[in-house]
DNA sequence: GCCAACGTTGGC
DNA sequence: GCCAACGTTGGC
């Protein structure tokens, strides 16, 4: 296995879908992103590969819970198209869709989770995108070095959980 | 529960 | 194209 070309952290609340979730399943679309910076993310740059740090927003606590391996990059996210789905957008056309997903599947869960009180007190991750006030994005690229200091931090190694 | 920080919508 | 009103996210 490759080291991953890029980084990212996704955003999910655990009561709507956790790592457990993700771990449970094996594998996941990770569709109903209808923010257009996200969108673009996810269209454009997150690709097969790329490693991930899941995070529990909206919880107790907040905290980045497991890694994650990006299967697929951007495709069309077909829940637009679906009356039924929650992420219904009925401007989105099949044949030029607004809105896009990628699979991803666990890679491992950190051993504890790191709780944003703990990312904040790392110098390292000071500059981090989820750390910024009113930092909304759910899709959310993370630098080299940060991703180093969060497996450090988390005493994990990619290569020894993705062996 | 509050509210800051956005993003979206719609009247003009 | 502006911008006020409204809705949502998500930390606190």
């Amino acid at each position: 296995m490759k080291r991953p070309r890029h980084y990212w952290l996704f955003k999910s609340e655990p009561g709507s879908y956790s790592f457990d979730d993700l771990a449970r399943d094996g594998r996941t679309h990770w569709d109903g992103v209808r923010n257009y910076q996200a969108r673009n993310l996810l269209r454009d740059d997150v690709r097969a590969g790329d490693g991930v740090l899941f995070y529990h927003s909206n919880a107790k606590p907040m905290a980045i819970v497991g890694l994650a391996r990006v299967v697929r990059g951007g495709y069309p996210d077909h829940t637009a198209f679906d009356p039924r789905a929650r992420g219904y957008d009925p401007q989105s056309d099949p044949e030029q869709p607004t809105w896009f997903m990628v699979d991803i599947e666990p890679v491992g869960a950190l051993p504890e989770p790191l709780t944003r009180e703990r990312l904040k007190s790392v110098a390292a991750l000071r500059e981090m995108m989820l750390l910024q006030r009113g930092s909304r994005l759910s899709v959310q690229p993370v630098t080299a070095e940060e991703w180093s200091a969060v497996l450090k931090l988390a005493g994990v190694r990619w290569r020894a959980v993705t062996a």
